[in-house]
DNA sequence: TGCTCGACCA
């Protein structure tokens, strides 16, 4: 190979060392480039880290393959080197074969080192096996890096804690890393209280401080939502002087978000000198829900100051774009997402397919259904339900059938998917029959859930009796959700308030809208006293009623407005245009109707 | 100068 050709080819790390041998004049005939005397198989093992290190996956193992004198060492770089690129099972085979070879023991760096492997591949029979291995061997309690790996594998990948605990419990000198890992594992697993009970036993313990365990520790304060606790570690923050470090005040700042404290959220992201994607990232999602307008201005001013959006940014921000409805808006920042080349993105793909439906562009909706090249339930699922919302339930039922074809077997969320579609667009029957296909053909025990969207879709069809029937069968009691489409339909039907009302209220429901609903039916049969006792209990479980609240898109800028409310719109026309449309819908009606 | 463990946003 020419030099020419070798440069080319070889990494910044690997040309910068080429070069600076080539540039040594030899001394010696024995030494001729002057570095100091190595083995060939350490040399080796320099090359395949710097291989790794480059991404070099498959050069590295050529070299490897290579090695006439594989030691130990150049099977744990091997082991790490794949684990760095997460590939965890590659790691894994070298393991085995590793062990398989038998003329090496393994040491404390290449237990550490599968263990990782264990834990990306979510593998806690492989880590188990590894376990007893590095007991045998004297590691267990010997090396603070096996230890903690063990820790770490064990609280990836056990359903509890029970075992990471039991090994935190039997290191001998418990280090940082052992305690961070320890919070880590109950964080990860939704157990902010249990965190956040490590982390004072560490501080009580007087373990040294670092900036990773109070990042995780903030992460559980969100994580349970107390912005009591967080507050009182960001003090500990700033008073330790972490207050610098960035990862430590991007939790900060995500903390004080997800417990809806803006003005210290504000605060905090000014304070960060250094902000980096994440700072942005994490301030944009903040705002996401409840101001989308204000999310979507933090993502100009992120672009304009320097910092580039990913796929994380653009997740956020159909987000935004979901809550406000606001079409237009949506498609710009569809358009951004296809300069940055992020369009074949999964999630990104499947979020915008919502985005679009809910923002009352079905067609937009197909379209990237359609331009993705790789489709996953998720993708299906969202465009199902996407035509749903809009009526097309025959639609919804072929999408089913090609979801099936392509390979893909549907979940429960699926199903759900498909029914209320044919629920919304009166296919009853079609409907029924994909829920027998359920539990018959796909072994899918039906939830609750499941259960509503099939007494909802025979009760808009008027099957008040089937409807009731089924709730009888039920295998097991029925919740609110299933007894609030039951009073759903009868009111519809105006149906009488019947035992069910009765059954309803025995469950002692918590969403005041059944109660509402309830007070509605015996209004209508003229029960004034029992409507009277169902507004006291709306009003006695407080729950403020949020006003029905309509969007209207004009010229780039979103008007909102409830009933009587003009939202600052300029209101004649938009009640003139619902007249028009009105007599529309009448004498379409009429024409129906002349023609049966 | 041959190999090892822990954090933040979606």
């Amino acid at each position: 190979m020419s030099r020419q050709k070798l440069h080319n080819q070889t990494p910044l790390l690997i040309r910068n060392a080429l070069d600076l041998t080539h540039n040594f004049k030899p001394q010696s005939k024995s030494n001729p480039l002057c570095l100091p005397q190595k083995s060939p198989a350490k040399l080796s093992t320099n090359l395949i880290k710097a291989y790794f290190n480059n991404g070099l996956i498959k050069q590295a193992r050529q070299l490897f393959d290579e090695m006439p004198d594989r030691d130990v060492v150049a099977w744990t770089a091997m082991i790490s080197g794949y684990t760095a690129c997460e590939r965890y099972n590659s790691a894994w085979v070298m393991f085995k074969d590793m062990m398989r070879e038998g003329f090496d023991c393994p040491n404390a760096f290449t237990f550490s080192s599968v263990l990782k492997a264990c834990k990306g591949m979510k593998s806690g029979s492989c880590g188990g096996s590894c376990h007893g291995l590095a007991l045998k061997c004297g590691f267990v309690g010997g090396s603070i890096y096996v230890d903690n790996a063990l820790l770490d594998m064990y609280a990836t990948c056990c359903v509890s804690m029970e075992y990471a605990c039991l090994v935190f419990g039997q290191i001998p000198v418990k280090n940082q890393v052992s305690w961070t890992t320890l919070i880590t594992g109950f964080t990860h697993r939704d157990d902010g209280l249990a965190a956040l009970e490590v982390f004072r036993q560490m501080y009580l313990e007087e373990a040294e401080q670092n900036p990773y365990s109070f990042s995780i520790a903030i992460r559980a304060c969100a994580g349970v939502g107390s912005h009591t606790y967080g507050k009182q570690i960001h003090v500990l923050v700033i008073k330790l002087g972490f207050d610098l470090n960035v990862p430590v005040m991007n939790s900060i700042l995500d903390m004080y978000s997800k417990c809806n404290c803006f003005h210290e959220a504000h605060t905090c992201f000014n304070e960060i000198n250094e902000k980096d994607d994440i700072s942005w990232n994490t301030f944009i999602a903040g705002y996401a829900k409840t101001d989308p307008m204000k999310s979507l201005h933090l993502f100009l001013q992120m672009e304009s100051q320097g910092c580039a959006a990913n796929c994380f940014t653009f997740s956020s921000i159909i987000a935004a774009c979901t809550n406000l409805s606001a079409l237009t808006c949506g498609q710009q920042v569809h358009c951004r997402i296809f300069k940055t080349g992020l369009e074949q993105n999964l999630p990104l793909a499947n979020s915008l397919i919502d985005m679009y439906a809910k923002s009352g562009s079905v067609q937009d909706s197909r379209r990237v259904f359609g331009e993705m090249w790789f489709r996953d339930r998720v993708s299906w699922t969202s465009m199902m339900t996407a035509f749903g919302s809009h009526g097309y339930g025959p639609e919804a039922v072929e999408l089913m059938t090609q979801m099936v074809n392509s390979g893909i077997n549907p979940d429960m969320i699926v199903f759900i998917a498909v029914l209320t579609a044919c629920s919304h667009a009166g296919l009853v029957d079609q409907g029924l029959s994909f829920f027998k296909l359920m539990t018959s053909k796909y072994k899918i025990n039906p939830s609750q859930e499941t259960y509503a969207c099939v007494i909802d879709l025979l009760g808009r069809d008027g099957r008040i009796k089937e409807a009731y029937d089924m709730i009888r069968s039920m295998p097991f009691d029925p919740d609110e959700s299933v007894w609030a489409a039951f009073l759903g339909a009868c009111k519809a039907h105006g149906q009488p308030v019947t035992a069910a009302a009765r059954q309803v209220l025995d469950l002692k429901p918590k969403r005041s809208g059944i109660y509402v609903t309830l007070a509605n039916m015996y209004a209508a049969e003229g029960k004034w006293d029992d409507r009277a006792k169902m507004r006291d209990v709306v009003n006695s479980l407080g729950e403020k009623k949020v006003a029905g609240r309509s969007w209207l898109e004009v010229h780039d800028q979103v008007y909102s407005f409830v009933a009587g409310d003009g939202g600052g719109l300029h209101i004649e026309p938009v009640y003139w245009v619902l007249g028009a449309l009105g007599r529309h819908m009448v004498q379409q009606i009429d024409v129906t109707r002349e023609g049966t």
